[in-house]
RNA sequence: GGUGAUGUAGCUCAGCUGGUUAGAGCACAGGAUUCAUAAUCCUGGGGUCGAGGGUUCAAGUCCCUCUUUCACCA
């Protein structure tokens, strides 16, 4: 273990927020997550980093910039002032916060996909996409519209109804028009540049069990593996807002290429900035190293110098956990030491909404809240290490605020240092060997235990329960009747000084998660910065404390509900459309590649005498251990061997009353392997959202084995 | 449709490898206290641990079925 004189060199991300939009409650609890590992581990005395950047290149940027008049580069750069204040605000302290349009990252970028291209793992294709043939140019998915398939709801997105929830593939909408131009896209044949990651399978499988994810991402990801996996389309055609593919013009790298290679930018422009104090003096302590971060150093290709973490949604754990360190592998790169991946955030119970106004930009709680340490609180009660949705319960956030941070915690000071100022002259005791301020210390382990688990929930619980026993003893011991006494001066002040080294304990505890809020207190109690080695400090004799000036206020519901209402007022004037997930949105991206291209609405009476349908008789019908919605069944169409045939019919049928029916079976189709099991055919059944699923019955009179046609 | 999660007091959540009458905070009720921007301390009411079945001497905790909510994929 690294020691204090033997400190830990960690680099440590957070993922990159698009530069199309503002950031909102959501995206923070990610930095902030982030953030509070990152002053923990600070406070541990380890040298670390803390990079992120704004994810700049795409066609969303591109075409934004273009309607409201102004360059890529100009939308990019005011998006990036708003972020880095919003962040600064939050106290999110990134030691570097930069963007993927720069000169590092172009090199960078360049500087992999040569290497990859020489380990022999890109490839080129031609494949089909929609194209403007006003606009000149091709389009993403979520750039083409038409009418839902299913509900026919109007001006839905090429893959999925926001009026009744159904996803489906851009070709399936009715009358589909550009979101650019409003032309009907037409389909056309491109060249594209593939990372092969099917080649990579190996790799990756080994990668993600080596300990780098989460149980539950590992898990995620064996489902992957299950599919087997698709090679990587990285090239986008011009035009497009991005890195030019080397060699081949008018290919442009895909976003999310580049994306990840920011981390690694960002870390370059921070070591430049860095060295650049330097000069002449040869290698400095100072100085930061890139190589030593990202390059592999010791044995099988693993990094002892240094660590590597990434924070993440849970969206995009597959281009963590998969393009990025098969990218980084094969281009000769360290691969990340762990990767966390974390959950959503709900607000009252529900997705974030405008229309009930807790769609919340970071900027607008600041407008009403004002203080971002109330949330940062509230957030890191509610964390854990699992990547569980947390919830933000607007009414939970006020009582919690309040009763611990107010009413709890910073009672403490507020109720003994008014003793101390106005008796004492600012004057402590020397700390006695108090049970109570013993009981604080002894929790420190468990505390960074919590802390470094990312189980900050936990650590919460455990330091508001200090703060109880704290309170209990001020309680017990009662100064205020003390103070009313002749010769109690003196345990007067003892227990008041004790009150308060329990305060500056709890502070430091608290400190990853309330910065600016410790600050204040260390001013207050007139104390060096709190670091985790202060635990075995305590306030001393004859030591002066300033002034105790009110630290913090309790939060108004009436603040809570000014802001819902605000962000209500903004739905009306910005009907912007609800996100979509990044996860879908790359996911579809490569699925372009795999696009039938025969899709006319009318099929030929030979297309369908290719379907042999046959009238089944169901033999047997059982559960099947382990899945949730199939049943197996046993089908007899008259040949030698019955069918063994999987249905997800399990919610509508009791296997019991299904053995003697008859039914319709596909007898011709591909037999396919499940999970439990070969399935040699498919039953037939009606379904949709007014229920089913209904399985078919011939009229009586059909005999097993006739052919339907 | 598949997969990964999830469902514990009014609300937000703890409950590790199964083991005494299921816990906390908030909210609520009663009492104490007045140092603290009505904060604090003590006591109390409140839960068939999503439903059903099973394993076990013993299950919130393991297994099966159904179901809720969320996510990813098809």
């Amino acid at each position: 273990m690294a020691t204090a004189n033997n400190p830990r060199k960690i680099l440590i991300t957070s993922a990159l927020p698009y530069a199309n939009g503002s950031i909102h409650l959501g995206h923070l609890v990610e930095y902030i997550q982030t953030d509070i590992w990152v002053r923990f581990q600070k406070m541990q005395g380890h040298t670390v980093h803390y990079v992120c950047a704004d994810d700049t290149h795409g066609t969303p940027i591109m075409l934004r910039a273009e309607k409201e008049g102004i360059t890529p580069e100009a939308l990019i750069a005011n998006v990036h002032k708003e972020h880095a204040a919003d962040f600064a605000e939050f106290l999110v302290q990134f030691d570097n916060y930069y963007s993927t349009n720069a000169p590092e990252n172009k090199e960078l970028s360049q500087g992999i996909y040569k290497k990859l291209k020489a380990a022999g793992k890109i490839a080129t294709k031609t494949i089909e996409q929609f194209y403007d043939p006003v606009k000149n140019m091709f389009l993403p998915d979520r750039f083409i519209k038409g009418e839902c398939p299913k509900c026919h709801a109007k001006d839905q997105y090429g893959d999925s109804c926001e009026v009744c929830g159904a996803t489906y593939n851009p070709t399936e909408l009715v009358n589909a028009y550009s979101a650019v131009s409003g032309a009907a896209p037409v389909r056309k044949e491109t060249e594209h540049y593939f990372f092969k990651l099917s080649e990579c399978e190996q790799f990756l499988k080994d990668w993600t069990r080596s300990g780098t994810l989460q149980g539950e991402a590992a898990n995620k990801m064996g489902e992957w593996f299950e599919n087997g996996l698709n090679d990587w389309d990285i090239s986008r055609d011009a035009p497009y807002f991005g890195f030019e593919i080397p060699d081949a013009p008018g290919k442009y790298f895909y976003v999310w290429l580049d994306a990840p290679i920011g981390y690694m930018a960002s870390f370059k422009n921070l070591c430049d900035k860095t060295g650049a104090g330097d000069l002449g003096l040869g290698v400095s302590e100072n100085t930061l190293n890139f190589d030593e971060y990202w390059q592999v150093q010791g044995n099988e290709g693993k990094n002892p110098e240094t660590e590597l973490y990434h924070f993440i949604g849970k969206d995009i754990l597959y281009f963590h956990a998969l393009f990025w360190p098969a990218t980084l592998e094969f281009s000769g790169h360290r691969k990340p030491t762990q990767i966390f991946a974390h959950g959503f955030l709900t607000v009252n119970g529900e997705k974030m909404s405008k229309s009930r106004g807790t769609f919340i930009t970071a900027r607008s709680y600041l407008d009403h809240i004002k203080n971002p340490e109330y949330l940062r609180y509230y957030y890191a009660a509610k964390l854990n290490s699992t990547m569980e949705d947390i919830d933000l319960n607007l009414e939970d956030f006020v009582a919690r605020v309040n009763s611990d941070l107010v009413g709890k915690y910073i009672n403490i000071a507020s109720r003994t240092a008014g003793f101390i100022n106005k008796r004492f002259d600012g004057k402590l005791n020397p700390t006695t060997n108090n049970s109570v301020v013993a009981e604080i210390k002894a929790a420190v382990q468990l505390l960074a235990d919590s802390y470094a688990g990312r189980e900050y929930g936990k650590a919460l619980r455990e330091i508001m329960r200090l703060a109880d026993l704290a309170n209990g003893f001020v309680a017990e011991k009662a100064p205020w009747v003390m103070a009313k006494q002749a010769g109690q001066d003196a345990v007067l002040q003892q227990v008041c000084s004790d009150a308060l080294e329990m305060f500056r304990l709890l502070t430091l505890y608290l400190k990853p998660v309330l910065p600016k809020l410790a600050a204040e207190i260390e001013q207050f109690l007139n104390i060096e910065p709190l670091t985790w080695a202060a635990v075995d400090a305590s306030l001393s004799a004859q030591h002066s404390i300033n002034a105790y000036e009110h630290l913090i206020t309790r939060v108004d519901a009436k603040q809570i509900e000014a802001m819902t209402e605000a962000n209500k007022e903004n739905l009306q004037a910005t009907p912007a459309p609800q996100p979509h997930s990044e996860q879908r949105h790359a996911v579809h991206q490569q699925n372009e590649a795999n696009l039938d291209t025969a899709d006319a609405e009318y099929i030929s009476i030979d297309d369908f005498t290719k379907v042999d349908l046959r009238i089944a008789k169901i033999v047997n019908a059982e559960h099947v251990e382990g899945a949730e919605k199939l049943l197996k069944l046993t089908l007899d169409i008259g040949e030698e061997q019955s069918r063994q045939v999987f249905a997800g019919i399990k919610s509508a049928y009791d296997p019991a009353t299904l053995v003697g029916r008859l039914t319709v079976m596909v007898a011709n189709l591909a037999p396919r392997k499940m999970k439990f099991g070969m399935s040699e055919g498919m039953v037939l059944a009606a379904s949709d959202e007014r229920g089913g699923p209904f399985i078919l019955s011939p009229d009586t009179g059909a005999q097993l084995g006739m052919r339907v046609k």
